[in-house]
DNA sequence: CTAGTACTTTCCTTGTTGGCAAGTACTTTC
DNA sequence: GAAAGTACTTGCCAACAAGGAAAGTACTAG
């Protein structure tokens, strides 16, 4: 069992790429088409933010094809899961230093 | 018992005012200095985001003097508060939505 | 050959942040 | 009593991030 040392991220953070991250954490591989209904982002802002976050190595995006129509899809390397699994873990730390109770 | 609804907030979600804010959960009265050891900003950087605060109505600010000395003090209001609540119910379900679990 | 799909990239405008420096209003020190 | 220090506040500015619009790419479909 790993521990998890709480890490902000600042890439991370930013509401539109907390929001891809979390979803991407869920699925496997999500496609594109589903990520910009999900976001409601356009085209062109969530494809720099999937590049943005490729550059940082939090996600991977594969090229395929569905009959002849191109598909990109992405999803969370390693890397990326762990950085979110730390954000959340920063985040918790500061909710409960304010002494909140979380009770789903 | 009242059920706070999520609702994300992008004033409360940058990270200087959250770290601000969460300080401020915590605490009655914080004073300036405190608060701007305890998030190492600048005063003018800590001036600024206390008055963006203020003028959410999330903090109320009060100026005192201690002997002869100014001292400028900060402390949620009942909307500040809720505000937060409300934020940190927002990530929750984001995070949740993740299938991570979130234990105080 | 024109239109459409599925993105990507460039250009541009807008908004947010913080640094720096000057300002305010006193108080303390030399 | 002039200069320096405390405790902030405000104005100006440069850096950067984010998204819209539109053109570009690479095919496929009609």
């Amino acid at each position: 069992m790993t521990v998890i040392e709480p890490r902000f991220d600042d890439l991370i953070h930013a509401p539109t790429r907390l929001a891809l991250v979390s979803l991407l954490t869920a699925a496997e591989w999500a496609d594109f088409k589903f990520l910009r209904d999900q976001t409601a982002l356009s085209d062109s802002a969530l494809s720099k933010q999937l590049t943005t976050l490729e550059d940082a190595g939090y996600i991977e995006i594969r090229k395929s094809f569905v009959g002849k129509r191109p598909r990109t899809s992405a999803r969370l390397t390693p890397a990326g899961r762990n950085a979110f699994a730390a954000h959340v873990a920063a985040l918790q730390q500061i909710v409960s230093r304010a002494g909140l109770e979380i009770t789903p």
